[in-house]
DNA sequence: AAATATTAATTGACACCTGAAGTACTTCTG
DNA sequence: CAGAAGTACTTCAGGTGTCAATTAATATTT
Protein backbone atom coordinates (compact mmCIF):
# COMPACT_ATOMS: atom_id res chain seq x y z
CA UNK A 1 0.00 0.00 0.00
CA UNK A 2 2.85 2.61 0.88
CA UNK A 3 4.69 1.20 -1.16
CA UNK A 4 1.86 1.93 -4.02
CA UNK A 5 1.70 5.66 -3.13
CA UNK A 6 5.25 6.37 -2.96
CA UNK A 7 5.41 5.19 -6.67
CA UNK A 8 2.77 7.14 -7.57
CA UNK A 9 4.07 10.31 -6.04
CA UNK A 10 7.43 10.01 -7.76
CA UNK A 11 5.30 9.44 -11.37
CA UNK A 12 2.68 12.19 -11.27
CA UNK A 13 4.96 15.25 -11.15
CA UNK A 14 5.93 14.54 -14.49
CA UNK A 15 2.52 13.31 -15.71
CA UNK A 16 1.03 16.75 -14.25
CA UNK A 17 3.68 18.83 -16.09
CA UNK A 18 2.85 16.54 -19.33
CA UNK A 19 -0.90 17.07 -18.40
CA UNK A 20 -0.41 20.70 -18.73
CA UNK A 21 1.24 21.04 -21.16
CA UNK A 22 -0.98 19.10 -23.35
CA UNK A 23 -4.64 20.79 -21.30
CA UNK A 24 -2.64 24.07 -22.74
CA UNK A 25 -2.37 23.00 -25.99
CA UNK A 26 -5.85 21.42 -25.95
CA UNK A 27 -7.12 25.17 -24.49
CA UNK A 28 -6.45 26.69 -27.64
CA UNK A 29 -8.57 23.79 -29.56
CA UNK A 30 -11.01 23.75 -27.36
CA UNK A 31 -11.31 28.07 -27.22
CA UNK A 32 -11.84 27.80 -30.96
CA UNK A 33 -14.28 24.87 -31.12
CA UNK A 34 -16.29 27.06 -28.58
CA UNK A 35 -16.06 29.86 -30.71
CA UNK A 36 -17.33 27.86 -33.71
CA UNK A 37 -19.96 26.45 -32.03
CA UNK A 38 -21.20 29.92 -30.67
CA UNK A 39 -21.05 31.74 -34.10
CA UNK A 40 -22.52 28.63 -35.75
CA UNK A 41 -25.64 28.86 -33.28
CA UNK A 42 -26.03 32.41 -33.59
CA UNK A 43 -25.74 32.69 -37.20
CA UNK A 44 -28.12 29.73 -37.25
CA UNK A 45 -30.36 32.10 -35.33
CA UNK A 46 -30.18 35.21 -37.71
CA UNK A 47 -30.41 33.54 -40.63
CA UNK A 48 -33.63 31.82 -39.94
CA UNK A 49 -34.82 35.03 -38.76
CA UNK A 50 -34.10 36.69 -41.91
CA UNK A 51 -35.72 33.83 -44.59
CA UNK A 52 -38.51 33.96 -42.38
CA UNK A 53 -39.31 37.70 -42.02
CA UNK A 54 -37.55 39.26 -45.07
CA UNK A 55 -36.84 36.36 -47.25
CA UNK A 56 -33.73 36.98 -47.51
CA UNK A 57 -30.09 35.75 -46.60
CA UNK A 58 -27.36 36.75 -44.28
CA UNK A 59 -24.80 37.52 -46.96
CA UNK A 60 -26.94 40.13 -48.46
CA UNK A 61 -27.94 41.36 -45.21
CA UNK A 62 -24.16 41.92 -44.48
CA UNK A 63 -23.29 43.13 -48.00
CA UNK A 64 -25.79 45.78 -47.56
CA UNK A 65 -24.79 46.69 -43.86
CA UNK A 66 -21.68 47.57 -45.86
CA UNK A 67 -22.91 49.90 -48.16
CA UNK A 68 -25.32 51.25 -45.46
CA UNK A 69 -22.43 52.99 -43.80
CA UNK A 70 -20.52 53.95 -47.32
CA UNK A 71 -22.87 56.25 -48.82
CA UNK A 72 -20.71 57.24 -51.10
CA UNK A 73 -20.69 53.51 -52.31
CA UNK A 74 -18.20 50.99 -52.41
CA UNK A 75 -15.73 48.82 -54.83
CA UNK A 76 -16.45 45.48 -55.09
CA UNK A 77 -12.87 44.65 -53.98
CA UNK A 78 -13.59 46.83 -50.80
CA UNK A 79 -16.67 45.02 -50.17
CA UNK A 80 -14.76 41.37 -50.44
CA UNK A 81 -12.01 42.79 -47.82
CA UNK A 82 -14.63 43.61 -45.57
CA UNK A 83 -17.01 40.74 -45.98
CA UNK A 84 -14.03 38.53 -45.53
CA UNK A 85 -14.85 36.57 -48.85
CA UNK A 86 -13.86 36.70 -52.31
CA UNK A 87 -14.21 38.73 -55.15
CA UNK A 88 -16.37 35.94 -57.29
CA UNK A 89 -18.52 35.67 -54.28
CA UNK A 90 -19.12 39.71 -53.85
CA UNK A 91 -19.99 39.19 -57.69
CA UNK A 92 -22.96 37.07 -57.20
CA UNK A 93 -24.27 38.37 -54.18
CA UNK A 94 -24.37 41.86 -55.86
CA UNK A 95 -25.80 40.53 -59.23
CA UNK A 96 -28.62 38.99 -56.64
CA UNK A 97 -29.34 42.33 -54.82
CA UNK A 98 -29.44 44.04 -58.63
CA UNK A 99 -31.68 42.02 -60.23
CA UNK A 100 -34.08 43.10 -57.25
CA UNK A 101 -33.12 46.96 -57.42
CA UNK A 102 -32.00 46.69 -53.89
CA UNK A 103 -28.51 47.91 -55.17
CA UNK A 104 -26.83 49.81 -58.19
CA UNK A 105 -23.42 49.14 -59.52
CA UNK A 106 -22.22 53.03 -60.80
CA UNK A 107 -19.04 52.94 -62.98
CA UNK A 108 -15.92 54.90 -62.20
CA UNK A 109 -15.21 57.22 -65.10
CA UNK A 110 -11.88 57.81 -63.82
CA UNK A 111 -11.20 54.18 -63.83
CA UNK A 112 -13.72 51.95 -65.79
CA UNK A 113 -12.63 49.25 -64.44
CA UNK A 114 -14.08 49.45 -61.05
CA UNK A 115 -17.99 49.86 -59.71
CA UNK A 116 -18.96 51.78 -57.04
CA UNK A 117 -21.96 49.67 -55.70
CA UNK A 118 -24.51 51.63 -53.38
CA UNK A 119 -27.48 51.15 -51.87
CA UNK A 120 -30.49 52.34 -53.92
CA UNK A 121 -33.29 54.36 -51.98
CA UNK A 122 -35.41 51.26 -51.94
CA UNK A 123 -32.61 49.21 -50.81
CA UNK A 124 -32.18 51.45 -47.96
CA UNK A 125 -35.93 51.66 -46.79
CA UNK A 126 -35.52 47.63 -46.47
CA UNK A 127 -31.93 47.90 -44.95
CA UNK A 128 -33.23 50.14 -42.56
CA UNK A 129 -35.98 47.91 -41.28
CA UNK A 130 -34.50 44.86 -41.30
CA UNK A 131 -31.72 45.96 -39.56
CA UNK A 132 -34.02 47.47 -36.57
CA UNK A 133 -35.37 43.86 -36.54
CA UNK A 134 -31.81 42.22 -36.99
CA UNK A 135 -30.61 44.82 -33.71
CA UNK A 136 -33.46 43.11 -31.84
CA UNK A 137 -32.54 39.52 -32.19
CA UNK A 138 -29.58 40.27 -31.54
CA UNK A 139 -29.76 41.79 -27.97
CA UNK A 140 -32.37 38.95 -27.20
CA UNK A 141 -29.70 36.42 -28.27
CA UNK A 142 -27.42 37.96 -25.78
CA UNK A 143 -30.30 39.47 -22.90
CA UNK A 144 -28.82 37.13 -20.66
CA UNK A 145 -25.18 38.17 -20.17
CA UNK A 146 -24.45 40.49 -18.36
CA UNK A 147 -22.62 43.93 -19.48
CA UNK A 148 -19.52 43.27 -17.99
CA UNK A 149 -19.11 39.77 -19.22
CA UNK A 150 -20.07 41.33 -23.07
CA UNK A 151 -17.45 43.78 -22.05
CA UNK A 152 -14.79 41.38 -21.40
CA UNK A 153 -15.36 39.48 -24.55
CA UNK A 154 -15.53 42.28 -26.77
CA UNK A 155 -12.12 43.29 -24.91
CA UNK A 156 -10.95 39.84 -25.68
CA UNK A 157 -11.81 39.22 -28.95
CA UNK A 158 -10.29 41.85 -29.74
CA UNK A 159 -7.19 40.68 -28.80
CA UNK A 160 -7.59 37.33 -30.57
CA UNK A 161 -8.66 39.65 -33.85
CA UNK A 162 -5.81 41.89 -33.53
CA UNK A 163 -3.20 38.48 -32.83
CA UNK A 164 -4.91 36.61 -36.11
CA UNK A 165 -3.84 39.01 -39.21
CA UNK B 1 -22.30 75.66 -8.62
CA UNK B 2 -24.30 73.96 -6.07
CA UNK B 3 -27.49 74.52 -8.24
CA UNK B 4 -25.62 73.72 -11.26
CA UNK B 5 -24.86 70.47 -10.01
CA UNK B 6 -28.04 69.52 -8.29
CA UNK B 7 -29.69 70.27 -11.64
CA UNK B 8 -26.96 67.93 -13.80
CA UNK B 9 -27.57 65.05 -10.52
CA UNK B 10 -31.58 65.24 -11.36
CA UNK B 11 -30.91 65.30 -15.14
CA UNK B 12 -28.00 62.84 -15.77
CA UNK B 13 -29.36 59.49 -14.23
CA UNK B 14 -32.22 59.86 -17.48
CA UNK B 15 -29.65 60.73 -19.71
CA UNK B 16 -27.20 58.20 -18.68
CA UNK B 17 -29.64 55.65 -18.42
CA UNK B 18 -30.46 56.13 -22.16
CA UNK B 19 -27.07 56.11 -23.04
CA UNK B 20 -25.94 53.28 -21.35
CA UNK B 21 -29.50 51.01 -22.91
CA UNK B 22 -28.37 52.49 -26.49
CA UNK B 23 -24.79 51.24 -25.73
CA UNK B 24 -25.82 48.47 -24.45
CA UNK B 25 -27.86 47.72 -27.91
CA UNK B 26 -24.87 48.85 -29.38
CA UNK B 27 -23.01 46.62 -27.40
CA UNK B 28 -24.39 43.18 -28.30
CA UNK B 29 -24.30 43.89 -31.89
CA UNK B 30 -20.27 45.03 -31.82
CA UNK B 31 -19.83 41.96 -30.10
CA UNK B 32 -21.83 39.69 -32.44
CA UNK B 33 -19.94 41.38 -35.43
CA UNK B 34 -16.35 40.82 -33.58
CA UNK B 35 -17.17 37.08 -32.76
CA UNK B 36 -18.06 36.75 -36.28
CA UNK B 37 -14.91 38.35 -37.74
CA UNK B 38 -12.75 36.23 -35.09
CA UNK B 39 -14.24 33.00 -36.34
CA UNK B 40 -14.47 33.81 -40.02
CA UNK B 41 -10.56 34.74 -39.84
CA UNK B 42 -9.67 31.76 -37.66
CA UNK B 43 -11.47 29.44 -40.43
CA UNK B 44 -10.17 30.88 -43.42
CA UNK B 45 -7.09 30.56 -42.23
CA UNK B 46 -7.66 26.67 -40.98
CA UNK B 47 -9.67 26.27 -44.21
CA UNK B 48 -6.77 27.33 -46.59
CA UNK B 49 -3.92 25.18 -44.93
CA UNK B 50 -6.41 22.46 -44.79
CA UNK B 51 -6.57 22.79 -48.65
CA UNK B 52 -2.88 23.06 -49.30
CA UNK B 53 -1.43 20.59 -47.21
CA UNK B 54 -4.04 17.70 -47.25
CA UNK B 55 -6.23 18.65 -50.18
CA UNK B 56 -9.54 18.51 -48.08
CA UNK B 57 -11.88 20.52 -46.26
CA UNK B 58 -13.00 21.96 -42.79
CA UNK B 59 -16.44 19.99 -43.15
CA UNK B 60 -14.58 16.95 -44.23
CA UNK B 61 -12.02 17.25 -41.13
CA UNK B 62 -14.92 18.49 -38.89
CA UNK B 63 -17.05 15.32 -40.03
CA UNK B 64 -13.88 12.62 -39.42
CA UNK B 65 -12.74 14.73 -35.63
CA UNK B 66 -16.94 13.90 -34.88
CA UNK B 67 -16.03 9.80 -36.25
CA UNK B 68 -12.70 9.80 -34.17
CA UNK B 69 -14.37 10.72 -30.93
CA UNK B 70 -17.02 8.25 -31.39
CA UNK B 71 -15.01 4.45 -32.69
CA UNK B 72 -18.99 2.72 -32.07
CA UNK B 73 -20.22 5.18 -35.48
CA UNK B 74 -22.27 7.30 -35.54
CA UNK B 75 -25.77 7.87 -37.31
CA UNK B 76 -26.26 10.39 -39.93
CA UNK B 77 -28.73 12.03 -37.36
CA UNK B 78 -25.92 12.20 -34.47
CA UNK B 79 -23.70 13.83 -37.23
CA UNK B 80 -25.87 16.42 -38.25
CA UNK B 81 -26.76 17.32 -34.74
CA UNK B 82 -23.22 17.27 -33.96
CA UNK B 83 -22.22 19.31 -36.83
CA UNK B 84 -25.05 21.44 -36.02
CA UNK B 85 -25.69 21.31 -39.80
CA UNK B 86 -28.61 19.67 -41.48
CA UNK B 87 -29.02 16.30 -42.42
CA UNK B 88 -29.14 16.54 -46.46
CA UNK B 89 -25.69 17.99 -45.98
CA UNK B 90 -24.12 15.65 -43.81
CA UNK B 91 -25.51 13.09 -46.62
CA UNK B 92 -23.73 14.95 -49.18
CA UNK B 93 -20.16 14.89 -47.08
CA UNK B 94 -20.27 11.30 -46.30
CA UNK B 95 -20.86 10.25 -49.67
CA UNK B 96 -17.51 12.35 -50.72
CA UNK B 97 -15.85 10.58 -47.77
CA UNK B 98 -17.12 7.59 -48.59
CA UNK B 99 -16.36 7.45 -52.52
CA UNK B 100 -12.18 8.24 -51.07
CA UNK B 101 -12.86 4.91 -48.48
CA UNK B 102 -11.88 7.40 -45.76
CA UNK B 103 -15.49 6.49 -44.15
CA UNK B 104 -18.12 3.48 -44.06
CA UNK B 105 -21.43 3.22 -43.86
CA UNK B 106 -22.82 0.41 -41.41
CA UNK B 107 -26.23 -1.08 -41.44
CA UNK B 108 -28.05 -1.42 -38.27
CA UNK B 109 -29.37 -4.61 -38.08
CA UNK B 110 -32.14 -3.97 -35.18
CA UNK B 111 -33.31 -1.14 -37.55
CA UNK B 112 -32.63 -1.21 -41.45
CA UNK B 113 -33.33 2.91 -41.71
CA UNK B 114 -30.20 3.81 -39.53
CA UNK B 115 -26.35 3.64 -40.94
CA UNK B 116 -23.64 3.53 -38.52
CA UNK B 117 -20.69 6.05 -39.92
CA UNK B 118 -17.14 4.99 -39.39
CA UNK B 119 -13.76 5.82 -40.16
CA UNK B 120 -12.14 3.65 -41.98
CA UNK B 121 -8.72 2.67 -41.13
CA UNK B 122 -6.95 4.43 -43.85
CA UNK B 123 -9.65 7.48 -42.57
CA UNK B 124 -8.31 7.04 -39.02
CA UNK B 125 -4.50 7.27 -40.24
CA UNK B 126 -5.46 10.40 -42.58
CA UNK B 127 -7.02 11.94 -39.55
CA UNK B 128 -4.37 11.41 -37.40
CA UNK B 129 -2.00 13.46 -39.27
CA UNK B 130 -4.47 15.93 -39.80
CA UNK B 131 -5.50 16.30 -36.36
CA UNK B 132 -1.87 16.86 -35.12
CA UNK B 133 -1.12 19.96 -37.80
CA UNK B 134 -4.64 21.39 -36.96
CA UNK B 135 -3.66 21.42 -33.69
CA UNK B 136 -0.52 23.07 -34.06
CA UNK B 137 -2.45 26.03 -36.74
CA UNK B 138 -4.71 26.53 -33.56
CA UNK B 139 -1.76 26.87 -30.79
CA UNK B 140 -0.05 29.38 -33.65
CA UNK B 141 -2.65 31.35 -34.27
CA UNK B 142 -3.17 31.88 -30.30
CA UNK B 143 0.05 32.02 -29.49
CA UNK B 144 -0.30 35.53 -28.68
CA UNK B 145 -3.03 34.88 -25.97
CA UNK B 146 -2.29 34.10 -22.45
CA UNK B 147 -3.69 31.12 -20.83
CA UNK B 148 -5.86 33.01 -18.46
CA UNK B 149 -7.83 34.96 -21.11
CA UNK B 150 -7.84 32.02 -23.14
CA UNK B 151 -9.43 30.91 -19.82
CA UNK B 152 -11.80 33.36 -19.82
CA UNK B 153 -12.76 33.30 -23.14
CA UNK B 154 -13.55 29.63 -22.93
CA UNK B 155 -15.36 30.84 -19.60
CA UNK B 156 -17.65 33.39 -21.28
CA UNK B 157 -18.17 31.62 -24.56
CA UNK B 158 -19.60 28.84 -22.38
CA UNK B 159 -22.16 31.50 -21.02
CA UNK B 160 -22.84 32.57 -24.60
CA UNK B 161 -23.31 29.11 -25.65
CA UNK B 162 -25.72 27.89 -22.74
CA UNK B 163 -27.42 31.10 -23.14
CA UNK B 164 -28.23 30.51 -27.09
CA UNK B 165 -29.98 27.17 -27.37
C1' DA C 1 -53.54 -7.00 -39.21
C1' DA C 2 -54.51 -2.60 -41.89
C1' DA C 3 -54.38 2.19 -41.70
C1' DT C 4 -51.92 5.95 -39.91
C1' DA C 5 -48.25 8.43 -38.01
C1' DT C 6 -43.41 8.89 -37.06
C1' DT C 7 -38.56 8.52 -37.96
C1' DA C 8 -33.91 8.13 -40.68
C1' DA C 9 -31.93 9.17 -44.46
C1' DT C 10 -31.80 10.90 -49.35
C1' DT C 11 -32.87 13.94 -53.17
C1' DG C 12 -33.44 18.25 -55.72
C1' DA C 13 -33.61 23.23 -56.14
C1' DC C 14 -31.32 27.10 -54.98
C1' DA C 15 -27.86 30.13 -52.62
C1' DC C 16 -23.01 30.62 -50.95
C1' DC C 17 -18.15 30.30 -51.18
C1' DT C 18 -13.44 29.40 -52.90
C1' DG C 19 -9.72 29.15 -56.17
C1' DA C 20 -8.23 29.39 -60.69
C1' DA C 21 -8.65 31.06 -65.19
C1' DG C 22 -10.24 34.72 -68.20
C1' DT C 23 -11.37 39.65 -69.80
C1' DA C 24 -10.88 44.46 -69.86
C1' DC C 25 -8.61 48.24 -68.44
C1' DT C 26 -4.51 50.95 -66.38
C1' DT C 27 0.20 51.66 -65.20
C1' DC C 28 4.86 50.87 -65.52
C1' DT C 29 9.12 50.56 -68.10
C1' DG C 30 12.40 50.79 -71.58
C1' DC D 1 4.63 54.87 -77.06
C1' DA D 2 4.59 49.80 -77.34
C1' DG D 3 5.00 45.74 -74.67
C1' DA D 4 4.88 43.81 -70.06
C1' DA D 5 3.09 43.77 -65.68
C1' DG D 6 -0.51 44.70 -62.68
C1' DT D 7 -5.39 45.56 -61.17
C1' DA D 8 -10.66 45.11 -60.98
C1' DC D 9 -13.91 42.41 -61.87
C1' DT D 10 -16.31 38.17 -63.87
C1' DT D 11 -16.83 33.36 -64.92
C1' DC D 12 -16.68 28.57 -63.98
C1' DA D 13 -16.23 24.15 -61.56
C1' DG D 14 -16.72 21.93 -57.40
C1' DG D 15 -17.74 21.58 -52.54
C1' DT D 16 -20.95 23.35 -48.74
C1' DG D 17 -25.31 24.68 -46.81
C1' DT D 18 -30.54 25.24 -46.36
C1' DC D 19 -35.27 23.84 -46.88
C1' DA D 20 -38.93 21.11 -48.64
C1' DA D 21 -40.35 16.92 -50.62
C1' DT D 22 -39.61 11.94 -50.99
C1' DT D 23 -38.56 7.09 -49.85
C1' DA D 24 -38.16 3.35 -46.85
C1' DA D 25 -38.57 1.35 -42.48
C1' DT D 26 -40.58 1.23 -37.89
C1' DA D 27 -44.29 2.37 -34.32
C1' DT D 28 -48.84 3.30 -33.07
C1' DT D 29 -53.69 3.04 -33.31
C1' DT D 30 -57.90 1.07 -34.06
Amino acid sequence: MAKEKKKLRLVEPLADAETRIHDDHHLSVRLWLRMLACTNRIENVVRQNLQARFATTLPRFDLMAQLERAPQGLRMSELSQRMMVTGGNVTGITDGLEKEGLVVREVDPADRRVFYVKLSAEGQRQFRRMAAEHEQWVIELFEGISVKHKNQLVELLGEIKQQVR
